[in-house]
DNA sequence: AGTCTTGTTCGACT
DNA sequence: CAGTCGAACAAGAC
């Protein structure tokens, strides 16, 4: 699934390919619903003769900055992924939007899922505003983090998987963020010590850059897995430590990796380097 | 055949 | 208002 990583890749993929600078002569939605925020046609029409100035991303967005000031947002959630085709080729199953380029390229969203989603931005900052910071960038500081954590009670992962807090994580990377920090995903958010908070804040920050090193995370082989543009698969998952290896040995202790679910989500974990919170003297602990 | 999986939004609560 | 929680979306993987 494409967290920042991963969508990062895709985004340097892009760059690569030229996308900067090219212009767009058509969109086509093969799956009207992809266009979010106002009628596929109208989006389509908005965009026709649009130059894109420059590729970026925020948060999981791909944001191609266009020249007239606003910007196309893609948003690959689940099982989305881009591609280029010439008019020749026919479409795969599941294509969800074909964006014509000029030189006669055309950049295919398929999504298998239909969660994936095109919009048009006037202004970058304000359609993003309610995301919080860039965990890569200088933004993101351990004071900010530490204050976001304080005021909430549930338990640390669902509010690591919470873009208001900070930009980008999916399930893998907080469950890998967790254990390299050595912090136990039900742990409230608010009760973490200054320390632990500092620590999890440099093992999102080494947790998400090792990723992108590794061009993102591929899982096995299914069609549904996360695949850059042409295809390219991601190395990352040599990397992981505890997602989805419940029953294989922890790297650091050997005690077997153990699998719950925490805000509806599968949770990965060794239970002995992410112990539980310590019952407090005299304090009663509920259920 | 049935259950699981995932990111985000939305509405109903507290 | 701010935080919490579960449903909804969708369809392939297993």
């Amino acid at each position: 699934m494409p967290e920042l990583p991963e969508v990062e890749t895709v985004v340097r993929d892009l760059r690569a390919a030229g996308v900067a600078g090219a212009v767009i002569r058509d969109i086509v939605f093969l799956w009207p619903r992809t266009a979010a925020g106002m009628p596929a046609a109208e989006l389509a029409a908005a965009l026709c003769g649009r130059v894109v100035r420059a590729v970026s991303r925020r948060a999981k967005y791909i944001v191609l900055e266009l020249d007239d000031g606003h910007a196309l947002l893609i948003h690959l959630r689940m099982t989305g992924k881009l591609r280029f085709a010439d008019a020749a080729d026919a479409p795969l199953p599941h294509d969800r939007a074909q964006f014509s380029f000029a030189d006669g390229r055309i950049l295919v969203l398929n999504d298998t899922r239909k969660f994936a989603r095109v919009c048009l931005a006037e202004r970058v900052a304000d359609t993003l505003d309610a995301i919080g910071p860039e965990p890569l960038e200088a933004e993101f500081t351990v004071a900010r983090f530490a204050a976001a954590l304080n005021r909430r009670r549930r338990a640390v992962k669902s509010v690591l998987l919470d873009q208001s807090v900070v930009a980008g994580i999916g399930n893998i990377y907080a469950d890998e963020s967790l254990f390299a920090a050595r912090i136990h995903p039900e742990r409230t958010a608010a009760s973490l010590s200054r320390g632990e908070v500092r620590r999890l804040h440099a093992a999102i920050r080494g947790t998400l850059a090792l990723a992108i090193r590794a061009n993102g995370t591929t899982l096995g082989s299914a069609a549904t897995n996360f695949y850059s543009v042409a295809g390219r698969r991601g190395d990352n998952a040599s990397n992981l430590r505890v997602f989805r290896r419940d029953g294989c040995p922890c790297p650091c202790c050997g005690r077997g990796i153990r699998r719950t679910v925490v805000g509806g989500r599968g949770t990965h974990f060794c239970s002995r380097c992410q112990p539980a919170a310590r019952r407090r003297r005299g304090s009663a602990q509920r259920s």
